[in-house]
DNA sequence: TCTATCATCGAACGTTCGTTCGAATCGGTT
DNA sequence: AACCGATTCGAACGAACGTTCGATGATAGA
């Protein structure tokens, strides 16, 4: 999809998806009324109803073009690049980048992925998986590259999710500038702990394990 | 608030919250109604009335009572141990842990932050800061004593919290087994990050910066 | 047993929501 | 000018929502 292949009807697509997306993040979904967009995109309640024919497609459209794109893009990146760290560091340094480049879809993306159900969720829940295996497989590489193997590799690529995910929490570009720096300090913290230093690692995670966690149960387990 | 002093009424409203906050874990805060509480309480809806004044009080009992029992039972686990390394390990291995013991209210807590306003907002963004403030102290403490001063503070401190709060989108006992094996994963992922071999740091990440990311710009951009 | 407080309830109110439908308008082609 | 498909609109529908209110049942001390 060229933009400059893209008929009235598309740009006018992205358009509403755009402007859905940014109340999207800002409200969230189901706070959000179709009346809302309406009065965002200055049309009315039917005629926005010619893009899409309900609001659960209108989350559909927006997360599965966001996701279709940024795993193409991100594919496109890594060609050519066979070094599995490398690789990682290019796709850690792209999420982020597209994070922040794209904050409102993203933040659509990351918190309303269970707003949305049935085939319409298969779909974008399979475009997820692609790129979380993408990811996953990365790692696998390098783990067997570099003998990792006391680390878990699923908990350590939805840890780097976690990591890049969560930023729409808390990123402030006043705050925190500008994505180059925050994307080498994510980069260095996750792959240097996954890489990391063995002698840290064995001799000082047997300290203090489970001797304090009894008084940690709550009152909610009554 | 001692467990074996809870009157009828502290009892009821622990289970009004517990069996609330499960539905509010299930189908998010906003496609929850009153109604379905109602039914999985079994009580009436005006019944549910005399435990809060409205919903979004409902959904502040639930994230100020997780809070305030996690900050308290965080502090009460710190308390006397000084190796500011090894505060950040039980902290770590606290959250994980209670995380996953109390994670409907968990959930509630990450997923729903932005669902309340106005002073309630305030008083839980409060305890929020309270905590984040313990961990960011703490690696502020490690960073001074072992000389780390290529890390932005901030984005490590978000980054934890990114890689613990997330498991609530993936975290499955079944597959990845109990909360021993997570938390000894990913504090070790974290630390040796954040401690981490300089030598990988400085070394490997001047490679490929800038150099590709042109391509990764979307058609959200247009 | 009377009574006051606690706890619960059924029924209803007003509002907002997603969605529909037939008609109107626009832009380009004959 | 007449036409046609693409696009937009106003008005309305029924359903679901959060909340309220007066009444009812339960509980325990006087």
């Amino acid at each position: 999809m060229p933009a400059e292949a893209q008929s009235k009807y598309d740009q006018r697509l992205v358009f509403v998806l755009k402007t859905a997306a940014a109340i999207f993040a800002e409200k969230g979904y189901h706070s959000t009324s179709i009346r809302d967009i309406a009065r965002a995109t200055k049309m009315s309640l039917s005629g926005l109803y010619y893009y899409f024919k309900s609001k659960e497609e209108l989350l559909f459209l927006i997360q599965d073009y966001c996701f279709s794109t940024v795993i193409d893009d991100c594919r496109r990146l890594l060609t050519g690049v066979t070094d599995p760290v490398h690789r990682l560091k290019l796709l850690i340094e792209f999420h982020l980048n597209y994070f922040v480049q794209n904050m409102n879809e993203m933040k659509v993306l990351s918190h309303e992925a269970n707003a949305i159900s049935g085939d319409l969720f298969t779909k974008v829940n399979n475009k997820k998986r692609q790129y979380v295996d993408l990811a996953m497989k990365l790692l696998e590489e390098i783990a067997r590259d570099y003998g990792i193997k006391d680390i878990n590799i699923r908990v350590a690529t939805f840890s780097l999710f976690g990591m890049m995910n969560w930023i729409y929490n808390w990123y402030s570009p006043r705050k925190d500038g500008d994505v180059t720096g925050l994307s080498q300090s994510i980069t260095q913290l996750f792959l240097s702990g996954f890489l990391g230093d063995k002698s840290i690692q064995s001799k000082q995670l047997e300290t203090g394990r489970e001797s304090h966690l009894d008084r940690s149960v709550s009152i909610w387990q009554q």
